[in-house]
DNA sequence: AAACACTTGTTCTCCTTTTGTTCTTGGTCT
DNA sequence: AGACCAAGAACAAAAGGAGAACAAGTGTTT
């Protein structure tokens, strides 16, 4: 009867929280921490989910002990054998800070929002993603719209495509060319013409490494 | 997949649907999610078949409970399931099936590794994700290499992109066109010609709702 | 230590939305 | 006619949520 897990799709979101969290936690999380992290105004309905969980045995049950929201040994063991090969957890969220568009300097978010993307299209090194206004890089299959990981650096090689910042003032995404006299930032656009500065104009503030597009 | 039992070809339909499907579910679908997937606008025809299947005793009697479409054993034994059990504990880990490349079938990889990818480029429905070979959407920004995550159904709407299963061989990502006498598959690339055939020779297998690429 | 305020877990009621089930109606095909 | 199938209405149960009320824990002040 305890090895059948009917969870909810509730349940499960919850479960999965505390699975995924579990390490981050010094302490397990008081009741209104969930609720905040699980977009609930009411402990009241959390503690219904929880008690399913506890009826699952899967979570401890915490006699009105605070922080006493703990999964079962059970369901610990069920964490390192949820996936086959590869693809480890990994924790790590990509933080989401803004938009960029050619001309412009980048629109950074009020709230910085997270989004967990796979190894294969980040790096180890610290990496964070724009959303890409205009079509100045179209010929190379990135739209309006799509999400570009860029990872964070000051220096790049000929022929990346860079975050590159003009004159302290304009953030724009670029192919780059550069010279000992001059530095080129070359536009993936039939329509649009390679941009000659001063090395000292152009700051690189990170050089694309992935890309994503949403068809929704 | 074989019957020796006696099932409507509609039963049969969801029956398969179903088997492919059982690791793709981080939980059991809903009436309403099946529904959308098999392309029925109703749910009262989508339960008689259900109901014939578990008369059948290949699927368990789900009693008025929630989410509580599951083979029974005896089903599962259909179709040998490799590593089952416990994905429905990672709801974000989305599972990468294969690569598709027009004018061959999917080659399936032997062990399914799952990526960890955001909400923004998939759906609440069961997806997927292949890997691409060949140019046929190079105009559309889809390049040899990317992956795409593919939403788990068997109709589309004019003008989708969808993974199409043709004469029960070929399988290729295309624009799609459905008329009554004819269906039309449409390459985004200027070198390549729409594709006729009739209607019950293309099997749609999925649909497009998200794309990525690594740029390292 | 006692008294107090505050936090947190628990239980409860009332409510909305989602979802499974059962019907009736009508269509197509053999 | 008899099968299969689809659509949609109608209903009941399940799932999810908000908030009040209360009790047990925690911390602070006296």
């Amino acid at each position: 009867m305890q090895q059948e897990y009917n969870l909810t799709r509730k349940q499960q979101e919850v479960l999965d929280f505390l699975v995924a969290n579990q390490d981050h936690f010094n302490q397990p999380p008081t009741l209104d921490e969930l609720c905040f992290a699980m977009g609930l105004k009411s402990r009241g309905s959390l503690h219904k989910h929880i008690q399913g969980l506890i009826n699952a045995g899967l979570v401890e049950a915490p006699n009105r002990k605070q922080r006493g929201v703990r999964l079962t040994e059970h369901s610990m063991a069920i964490k390192p054998a949820s996936n086959v090969n590869s693809h480890k957890f990994d924790d790590h969220l990509t933080p989401f800070v803004g938009a960029i568009a050619a001309g412009t300097p980048i629109e950074a978010l009020e709230n910085i929002s997270y989004m967990s993307i796979p190894d294969e299209i980040k790096t180890e090194n610290s990496c964070y993603i724009l959303q890409v206004k205009g079509d100045s890089m179209i010929d190379d299959g990135i739209f309006d719209g799509d999400w570009v990981i860029i990872e964070q650096r000051s220096h790049a090689r000929n022929g990346e495509i860079v975050v590159a910042l003009i004159d302290k003032a304009d953030a724009t995404l670029k192919y780059i060319e550069q010279y000992p006299h001059e530095t080129v930032l070359i536009p993936a656009n039939k329509n649009m013409r390679p941009m000659h500065f001063q090395p000292q104009q152009v700051e690189i503030q990170g050089v694309l490494v992935g890309q994503m597009r949403s068809y929704k």
